[in-house]
DNA sequence: AGCACGCCGACT
DNA sequence: GTCGGCGTGCTC
């Protein structure tokens, strides 16, 4: 790759369009997938261009000079403008998005352009008539950024030898210590701005605590130092809610760095802001969601992900990516260090340090609080009535902590009133007309929602099939339980937290606020509730319904579970009062229970690792699913089998098993109909090089059938 | 992915 | 007669 300034007639230039394009027939590089154009002056690799795409005018990247094409010269364009009002990005971010794209089997452009802020991406802001292309856009993000840096603290004064600034904050235990030590170690030492070429490239650490073991302190003491050297540091946390409580927390405990942020919350100007402020080096600290993992940061030496295990770092549409993967690639590529920081890290992060790829520090107290576990007991309900799905033994705990005027959780993954709504005279469901999935009835509006695809319908007064006005809510989500609820107990201040209650911006810090404040007495929430916020006076958790993910199809759903009902379970008792975890399930004695009564991740870990060993699954072999979208389910069906046929010349080395094609779990998505095949490998190498040759096949069959191909799906 | 061209049903 | 349905083909 040449970055120098040139003068030459042809560029060549990623677009965010498939390979298939450019390459028709097998992809060996992501160069394959680049465009060519003429262009007659200045510039540069890693410098944005306004080109013609057919009848469109569209943003694209400069990936290499080039003195010749392999295009007859007729067919080439001119393009329309080289922009000079972003700095070039650089070569080693360059090497990371060439990663994800040969790793995920993308074209460039399909990686690289999409991971711009959208601002940066539209060619149609470009004004081209004038001397210079010139955008609105740009000139608001470039005074906003003025206003950041002046609004922003001072940055330390930096010297060669700068001495560590004063380290507030509670003392460390001695695991503490030891892990930070450890982490330090693997900072890349630097003078000035300039880095001291590592020893090697640090493995991967894994620091692996339970709630409350002061995971966050650890995080803090190295970027602290990681800061003192001039280096800029990236963390990664799952949902967009853990960014304000973090950002507060960098700004307090680092007052002179200056922070950016980045997630899906953030309106298109302010998100370019501080994309810029990243890649110019002039954001200390980037804190983000998973689309952070792709900002260019000239200065970085260390990247932390917290809650690695969580599924949120895997993007679900568009490039479906492993932002953790992501992370820990890079800080190969980098060379400097990533901490992964779970309670209940992934059977692959796990399976790592097994292997001796990662290295773990383990946090075993809850020493900060000087707090014990909770207490988890198994409510068999089985031998129990119920009310509204709670026992007894549930209503009587609660009615303890209002006694008390101790706080107390309810737990159920499902909101809307009740999963779905039945006649009782002839049995008809709320069934989503468009997709395969049941309406989900909602009290407050009146509404039926589709949760999948989000149609919402009228609730009739009678059954559209027989006219009975007796329709039933079968089932229950978070607004029933808090209806129950407020029928118990009239005189507690209950709170609901949940996508449907807090989707206005805002309200969900809100509502977090008000029972920080002790304003709330019962809470009710779904997965929302679980990560990040520590209630202080909080000393009862009651989880509804366990039962759901025990025996599901997916071979990962035990490990959500477990981490789920762990974090959960970590927000009782924190402080000097001891907590207590209620759990309804109808099988008490599954060895799940026993490992969480527990609080024994290892034994789990370890137990789910040689049933996965046991059964071939990752990560003992290598997955991608191949999917595909059709107006009917045969013509999905069709196109996968045809897709199987064409693998078997490709795989007659062995090592490679295609399965049979089978209609997705949710199979009809917004009237159309999905198929997956699913594609196993016993070694990645074998999956990375048999891909990109059944693709090339895949798409000289020119088949009118949506499909695409997802490596390490997560949801099968 | 867009966005054209192109060839058949229901409207003024 | 045409307005518009979406099949299929192309984009350096």
């Amino acid at each position: 790759m040449n970055t120098s300034l040139h003068r030459t007639t042809i560029l060549r230039v990623a677009l965010d369009v498939p390979s298939a394009i450019s390459a028709r027939g097998e992809v060996t590089s992501p160069n394959d997938t680049l465009f060519d154009y003429t262009w007659h002056g200045a510039a540069q690799v890693g410098q944005r261009i306004i080109v013609p795409w057919g009848r469109q005018t569209v943003m694209g990247l400069i990936v290499e000079h080039s003195d010749h094409s392999a295009l007859e010269p007729a067919r080439l364009r001119e393009a329309l403008a080289v922009l000079n009002d972003v700095e070039p990005l650089p070569s080693r971010w360059f090497d990371l998005i060439g990663f994800a794209a040969r790793y995920y089997q993308r074209s460039f452009g399909e990686v690289a352009l999409p991971a711009l802020p959208a601002l940066l991406r539209k060619a149609g802001a470009y004004q081209l008539s004038g001397p210079v292309p010139n955008s609105r856009g740009m000139v608001a993000i470039e005074k906003k950024l003025a206003r950041w840096l002046s609004s922003a603290p001072e940055p330390p004064p930096s010297s060669p030898t700068t001495v560590s600034m004063p380290i507030e904050g509670r003392e460390l235990s001695e695991e503490q210590t030891n892990a930070v030590a450890a982490i330090c170690a693997s900072l890349v030492p630097t003078i000035g701005a300039c880095a001291i070429a590592p020893r090697q490239t640090p493995k991967p650490w894994l620091l692996f605590g339970i709630t409350g073991s002061g995971k966050t302190e650890v995080y803090l003491h190295a970027i602290r130092v990681a800061l003192n050297q001039g280096q800029q540091v990236l963390v990664l946390v799952p949902e967009i809610n853990l960014t304000p409580q973090l950002e507060r927390l960098f700004r307090a405990r680092f007052p002179h760095a200056r922070l950016a942020t980045l997630h899906s919350g953030m309106a298109d100007g302010e998100r370019a802001m501080h994309w810029l402020a990243a890649h110019r080096g002039q954001a200390d600290l980037l804190l983000g969601t998973r689309m952070a993992v792709l900002t260019p940061l000239p200065r970085i030496g260390l990247i932390i992900v917290d809650e690695e295990h969580d599924p949120s770092f895997k993007q679900q549409e568009g490039l479906r990516y492993s932002a953790r993967d992501l992370a820990v690639m890079r800080s190969q590529q980098e060379g400097v260090p990533v901490v992964l920081g779970s309670a209940t890290p992934s059977c692959e992060s796990w399976s790592q340090v097994q292997r001796g790829r990662y290295t773990k520090l383990t946090l075993t107290s809850r020493a900060v609080q000087q707090a014990s576990l909770p207490e988890i007991r198994l409510i068999d309900v089985r031998r129990k009535p119920m009310l509204h799905g709670f026992t007894e033994d549930l209503r009587v705990a609660l009615d303890q902590r209002l006694q008390r005027e101790e706080q107390s959780l309810v737990f159920l993954n499902r909101r809307g009133y009740a999963p779905v709504l039945c006649c009782s005279a002839c049995g008809w469901i709320s069934d989503c007309r468009r997709c395969s999935a049941h309406m989900v009835y909602h009290k407050s509006d009146r509404q039926l929602h589709c949760h999948h695809c989000g149609l919402q319908a009228p609730i009739n007064r009678a059954c559209p099939d027989c006219g009975n006005t007796d329709l039933a809510p079968l089932g229950r989500g978070t607004q029933r339980v808090e209806e129950a609820l407020l029928e118990w107990f009239p005189q507690a201040r209950i709170a609901r937290i949940d996508r449907d209650s807090t989707r206005r911006k805002g309200t969900a810090e809100g509502m977090f606020a008000a029972v920080h404040g002790g304003a709330v007495d019962i809470l009710v929430g779904t997965q929302m509730v679980a990560k990040g916020h520590d209630f202080q006076n909080l000393t009862l958790v009651c989880i509804v319904d366990a039962d759901g993910a025990l025996f599901s199809q997916d071979f990962r759903a035990p490990e959500r579970l477990f981490a789920n009902l762990m974090q959960v379970a970590g927000r009782a008792g924190r402080a000097d009062k001891p907590g207590e975890v209620l759990i309804q399930t109808r099988f008490t004695t599954h060895p799940l229970f026993a490992a969480l009564t527990d609080h024994d991740y290892v034994r789990f870990a370890d137990a789910q690792l040689a049933e996965r060993h046991e059964a071939g699954l990752p990560p003992y072999s290598f997955q991608a699913m191949l999917r595909a979208e059709a107006r009917t389910l045969d013509a999905a069906l069709k196109f996968l089998a045809t897709a199987r046929e064409q693998a078997g010349p490709l795989i007659d080395e062995g090592g490679i098993t295609l399965y049979d094609p089978v209609p997705m779990p949710l199979m009809r998505l917004a009237n159309l109909e999905r198929a997956q095949l699913l594609i196993e490998a016993a070694a990645r190498p074998l999956l990375q090089s048999f891909l990109p040759a059944w693709i090339g096949a895949l798409q000289a069959l020119r088949t009118g059938v949506r499909w695409h191909i997802e490596v390490d799906p997560v949801e099968i």
